[in-house]
DNA sequence: TTGAAAGCGCTACCAC
DNA sequence: GTGGTAGCGCTTTCAA
């Protein structure tokens, strides 16, 4: 656009040299029909099979592509829909993008997938980088966000919902568990199991605010059955496989006699696992050692990782059923209901799998 | 908009009742300025200080968030950055993702992720769906495409790289290594420490393009060295960990004078490693077994994975900046010249890491 | 079933 | 440094 002007690109055009990619007008004129015409077949709505043929046949001929930003503009809705998560790079959390996709898209919904690396202002800036293509409705991972990202939301109008988390006060809806409950789950288990010393494991930073709530469920238990702490905290949040050796270390170090380890996540009891290998440790003989978020490679390892379960794909997919929900609500109303009104919590399972580490 | 119209709308507004979220209208009346003014604020472009102020003050009130789709409609391109991988699960592209958006995101771009599913069918669908967005760039993963991928692409004139591969013919450019080589030189690395017997564990679709490569790669020097193949190939590709329990029985079964294995990637060479465990057998003592792409289990697990380390990061970051290069080139010209002309193939390196299992 | 006109919210352009 | 005007490409609305 540097050297021809608005209006000198379409005289161009209007010549029949295409600057550019053509439009609606460009389809129409080729179909011998008035671009409505063009925007009905586009939207499978009322046009005479006839007229549709020919129109298609001018689609298909110049390759037209309609311009979503300009029919969000004009019909005042867009096609997105926002997604955050701490990090693609954790199954669980690309699992519920997956389950989030399998729902939305068929909905002609197009996810705007954001990545907050466990970060909240970071958080922060993607939701308002999102606002700005007007999403029809957004998921968020946590409970835990900045004043101004809420106050960005609520003012926003458009349907939330909270994945992982079961919060107090949800900004609209939550899908999600509770991360401290499933971690007395697990002490819970272990204690059923004959074990008394048993430690935990999990990262040092705040950043991964389930880690917390796990770490919570451990120490509450704990509390409730007079047993006595052993936590070792150690390497930023969400800690991986690599921190799980050292922290097994630390941990039998400060607690030669402990006999069973929880650990924040599959990942680290893995990595615990393994250096268990390499002390010439066996699991569960000498140590018994758990995990959280039934991971691949707790089915996987040897011995096989007992871990709590958690259905991340569903996690997304009832939270796309949830925003689907809302939207069609918000259509069916005047325009004065809004879509949030009729959003609301929902509870997902977790189950401890019983494996051979634990 | 099922009860107001659109003038109706903006009247209720004028009244000083905002229906819906504010306008830029709505800010420059509130600061006292023109639309103009407020639009250069947002754009941090020449207005005094004074003004700045007050407008940004007036958009601070009303927690006014710009139309994306507007501006890139009235200034004819959008802030989108179009990114395709096959999944967002593996860590290898989901690492490759991050590195784009480092690279993206400090000059404004909004990547808009896609999962193909491994899909090229799947591909197809979201390149239509993403082209309808405008984006100013796009990043797919592997050489091979659809025919109306291909032409989908090329018509849109947007600069395209291929990431993870070096096509023979890209559609712009690409940004990755040979498969096939990397896999030949692990060959060449087990032969060096003395194995002759060597096996190869893959998956059985043809889905994973990268995965056939490797498994050519191998064909390929081991016939160069006049070796015979022993191949087994199993489970959807790209094959997991759970795959290679199975995969490795299989192959001793075939084969149980093997002494060394090449696996697809390290996810199947951890699953191998485990069945050894269970089988008894010592790794490398008994059976030597590798990986590729040095993904953090292979690092963690005991005995640690001899792989083939490739920059995952590095491929989306040199993505990212293959393609600013290119959007720049295209702006600086006039708009005669298009972005991709300025594109090309860009080698990443990769190397054989020896660790303890091979 | 189809078309014409108006306008969505913003930015390029050119005046001042 | 600031404002007015004219659209960007589409869909809504209403008329034929």
């Amino acid at each position: 656009m540097s050297s021809t002007s608005r209006g000198a690109k379409r005289a161009i055009e209007s010549r029949g040299t295409l600057a550019g990619p053509p439009r609606m007008a460009d389809v129409a004129a080729l179909a011998g029909v008035s671009k409505m015409t063009v925007s009905r077949v586009l939207a499978g709505t009322g046009v005479a099979p006839a007229t549709r043929e020919r129109v298609q046949q001018a689609i298909d001929e110049l390759g037209y592509v309609a311009d979503a930003a300009a029919g969000a503009l004009s019909s005042g809705r867009s096609a997105f829909a926002a997604v955050l998560v701490p990090s693609l790079a954790s199954s669980n959390f690309s699992d519920t993008v997956r389950g989030l996709t399998a729902a939305l898209e068929p909905h002609g919904l197009q996810l705007l997938i954001g990545d907050t690396d466990y970060d909240l202002e970071r958080e922060e800036r993607l939701v308002r980088s999102m606002l700005r293509h007007q999403p029809r409705c957004i998921a968020l991972t946590g409970a835990q966000h900045t004043a101004a990202t809420r106050e960005l939301l609520v003012r926003s109008g458009v349907p939330v919902v909270e994945m992982w988390d079961l919060p107090a006060s949800p900004i609209d809806a939550a899908v999600g568990f509770s991360n401290t409950k499933a971690a007395r789950e697990m002490v819970r288990y272990l204690c059923e199991r004959g074990y008394r010393r048993i430690g935990f494991i999990g990262g040092a930073s705040e950043l991964d605010r389930r880690g917390l709530e796990r770490l919570k469920g451990y120490q509450q238990e704990m509390k409730a059955r007079g047993m006595s702490e052993r936590v070792v905290r150690l390497g930023e949040s969400p800690i991986t496989m690599s921190h799980g050796a050292p922290a097994l270390d630390k941990l039998l170090q400060q607690w030669p006699d402990t006999d069973a380890v929880m650990c924040v996540s599959d990942m680290s009891a893995f990595g615990a696992i393994m250096q268990c290998h390499r002390r010439g440790l066996s699991v569960p003989g000498d140590i018994a050692i758990a995990g959280f978020g039934n991971f691949e490679v707790a089915a996987c390892c040897t011995p096989t990782i007992t871990t709590i379960s958690v259905d991340a794909y569903g996690i997304g997919a009832h939270t796309g059923e949830t925003l689907l929900a809302a939207l069609a609500a918000s259509d069916g109303n005047g325009a004065g209901k809004p879509a949030r009104a009729s959003l609301r919590k929902r509870v997902i399972e977790y189950t401890v799998i019983a494996r051979e580490s634990a």
